[in-house]
DNA sequence: TTGAAAGCGCTAACAA
DNA sequence: TTGTTAGCGCTTTCAA
C-alpha cells in the first residue's frame, strides 16, 4: 500500500467526457481562439470537473519549448540574493516559466553540478551568479545554445573574462577602488579589508585588487588584510575585527565583504568599548536592513539588487519571448547597474560629497 | 536569428556512436550492473564525449516516476525557512529529487496556485508549510495521491486540523501559553504580544490564542496586542514598539511574532533611552542568528529548523524510497519537535528555571 | 474549425 | 546480456 497509484488525468479523459478530440482539447486550453465557443465551454468545463492538471513535462516534450529556468545563487543567507530572486519572481514566473533554485556555496564545483543537473530539465534559459565558471560549465552551456544571464558581476571589463551570453551586475574591483577613495578623504591611513571566503570567491578577489590597488596609488599601506575561511555570520565578523586589532593594531578602518561581518564587528567594538568611528570606522557591503539600524548606522555600499532582478527578467523574456515587433529598445549588455555608497555614521564625514561610481 | 535550434544529443545519439541498441545506452547509464563492462565502457565513453545529458522529463514520462519535489514557503525573508531548505537539500538532490522553490507570501491563495503549477510537474511529493490550506489546495492534493509533508505546525492537535499526510512541526498555541507560563513568574503584568500579518498567519493567530489563553488563566489583561499588516521588518518592529507604548502605556513585556520585530523593537528602547528589561521586557521567536548578539542579547523561542528540514527528507525518503526491508523505525507521523524558551538578557531572571515545553 | 497520425526522449516489458 | 516494441502525455503537422 506504498500509494495506490492514482490515475493521472490526462488530457484525453478531459476530451473522452467533452465528446471531442485530444487535440481539440489542447486547442480549446491552450490556443482557445482556435476553437468554437460552444466546444472550449464543453472542454474547460471537463477539464474544471476531472481537475485536470496538464503535465507540463509532456508538454515540454512535445512542444520542444522548455518551461524550467533555473537560478543559480551562491547562497541564500545573504539578504542580496533573495531579494534578487524575488525581482525574478515577479516577472518570469507569470510568463510561464518555473524558477528552480540552485545554491551553490561559492564553489565552482558544485556550480558546475547543478548546471548538468538543470541542463536535464530541458532550460528555456538559465542564471548564474557572477562571471567565473569551470571550463566544464562553459562548454555544456555553449554547447547547449540555453540563453544565459550572469548577474552580480560585470563581465568583459578590464579584468574580467567575457560575458557567456546576457550579463548585468557592477565591477567589484570598481568598488574595491571607491571605497578606498571614499575613506581616504575622510582622513583614515591604516585602512583594512575583512572578509570571508577572501580565495573562494572571485568577487571577493576584484573587490580586493581594486582595494589594494587603490591604496598603493595613494602610497597607503595595502597589506592590511583579515581573512575567515568560515561562512559569513554575526560572530565571524567579531572574531574578524579582534584578529584584525591583534594582528594590526594600527588599523583605523575598516571595509568588510558584507554588512552581515560588519554588523558583528560593531558589535564586538561595542562590547570593547572602541568608539565608533573616532576610534575606528567600520563599512559595509550590500546596505542589507540593519545597516541602518545598528547603532551608529553602518556607512555600507549599496547595489540595486531588486533591479538587477528585474532587470535580469527584462533581459530574459525579451531574449526569450522574441516577440519580434514588440522589440524593447534593450539596452546592449553587459549592463552596469553601479553602486552607490551610503554615508552613515560608521565613518567620519569626508571632506568631499559622496559620489556615484560605475 | 533567436537561437539556432541546437540539436539535443539524446540517447539514441549516444547509442549511435557506442554502436549499441539505445535500450542498452539507457541501461548502462541507469543500470551498469545490467551491461556488459566493455558495452557499458563504450557507452559512457560516448555519452561523456558527446556531452549527453539525459533529459529528466523524457525519462519521468516514460518511466512514470517523478522526480521534482515542491517545497512552499511562506517567505525567504526569515532565515528560518532558509535553513528548513538546507536541511532539505541536504539529502534529497542527492537521492535525486529536484527541490523546486515556491513562495507563498502567507498567502492561501498563492499557494493554491503554487501547487496547481507544481502539480504539472509530476511532483513525486510536495512540501507545504503550515497546515492550513484552501479547499482546493487540499481537493487536489487528496485526487493525486502525491505524498505530501506539512511542515512548521502541528495537525491533529486540539485546535489544528488534521495532517494531510506526513507533519512534523511544533504547537504554535503551546508556544503562546508557554512564553507566558515564562514571563508571569519574571513579575511581569502587562504581557503585550506584537506581530504582523497576525490575521492573515493562522500560525500567529494560534499563538495568539495560546497567548491570551494563558493570560486569562492567570487573570492577568490579555487584550494587550499590536498588529502591523506590512512584512516584517526591523522598521516595523520599531513601529509595533512605538505604537503599543503609546496605545497601552502600561505594558511591561512584549512578546513579538520574531526575532526581527524584537531587533528592532530593541533599537528603538535604545533610542528611547528605555531600559531593558528594567523597565521592559522584550521577547522573541525563532532564535535566529542575530539574538544572541544583540545588546542586550534577546530572549526569545527556539524552534529546531535544521531538525524539521532534516527529519521532514528522512520522512519523505522512507515514504517514497519505500525500500521494504529497510523500513526505518520511523516515528508516527505527526511528529511534534517542540520548542525552548532561550533565556538572555532582555527578560529578567524568573524565579522558576525555563524547561523544555513540547 | 476539427480530427488523425506521428513523434518528442526516454524506459518498461517482452523477446531473442 | 542485448535488442525490439510500445507507449508515457502532450503537441506538431497535415488532412478533412
Amino acid at each position: 500500500m506504498t500509494g495506490r497509484k492514482r490515475q493521472r488525468v490526462t488530457i484525453a479523459d478531459v476530451a473522452r467526457l467533452a465528446g471531442v478530440a485530444t487535440m481539440t482539447a489542447s486547442r480549446a486550453l491552450n490556443r482557445p481562439e482556435m476553437v468554437s465557443d460552444e466546444l472550449r465551454q464543453r472542454v474547460l468545463q471537463s477539464a474544471d470537473e476531472l481537475n485536470y492538471i496538464p503535465d507540463r513535462a509532456a508538454g515540454g516534450l512535445a512542444s520542444g519549448v522548455g518551461l524550467a529556468l533555473p537560478v543559480l545563487v551562491p547562497t541564500l543567507h545573504h539578504s542580496v540574493y533573495v531579494q534578487i530572486l524575488e525581482g525574478l519572481q515577479e516577472r518570469l514566473p507569470q510568463a510561464g516559466y518555473q524558477l528552480m533554485l540552485g545554491s551553490t556555496e561559492y564553489s565552482r564545483e558544485k556550480e558546475e553540478t547543478l548546471v548538468e543537473v538543470f541542463m536535464g530539465w530541458r532550460p528555456s534559459a538559465i542564471v548564474l551568479s557572477g562571471i567565473d565558471h569551470s571550463e566544464r560549465t562553459v562548454r555544456l552551456l555553449r554547447a547547449s545554445g540555453v540563453p544565459v544571464v550572469e548577474i552580480m558581476d560585470l563581465a568583459g571589463d578590464t579584468d574580467t573574462p567575457p560575458p557567456l551570453d546576457l550579463n548585468i551586475g557592477f565591477s567589484h574591483s570598481r568598488v574595491g577602488e571607491a571605497v578606498v577613495r571614499y575613506l581616504a578623504p575622510c582622513g583614515y591611513r591604516n585602512i583594512a579589508y575583512a572578509g570571508t571566503l577572501t580565495t573562494l570567491d572571485p568577487r571577493s578577489v576584484r573587490r580586493i585588487q581594486g582595494f589594494q590597488g587603490a591604496l598603493k596609488r595613494l602610497g597607503l599601506p595595502h597589506h592590511l588584510i583579515g581573512r575567515s575561511d568560515l561562512p559569513s555570520s554575526l560572530a565571524v565578523g567579531r572574531d574578524l575585527l579582534s584578529g584584525l586589532l591583534e594582528e594590526f593594531p594600527q588599523t583605523d578602518a575598516v571595509f568588510f565583504a558584507n554588512d552581515e561581518l560588519a554588523a558583528g564587528a560593531l558589535f564586538e567594538c561595542q562590547r570593547r568599548g572602541l568608539r565608533v568611528p573616532d576610534d575606528l570606522a567600520i563599512m559595509g557591503f550590500s546596505d542589507e536592513e540593519i545597516a541602518s539600524h545598528l547603532y551608529p548606522a553602518l556607512t555600507t555600499v549599496r547595489i540595486p539588487r531588486h533591479e538587477i532582478g528585474r532587470l535580469a527578467a527584462d533581459l530574459l523574456l525579451a531574449r526569450l519571448g522574441g516577440s519580434p515587433n514588440t522589440q524593447p529598445p534593450l539596452k546592449q549588455s553587459p549592463i552596469d547597474v553601479g553602486f552607490e555608497i551610503v554615508q552613515r555614521q560608521t565613518t567620519r564625514a569626508p571632506d568631499q560629497h559622496p559620489q556615484e561610481y560605475t
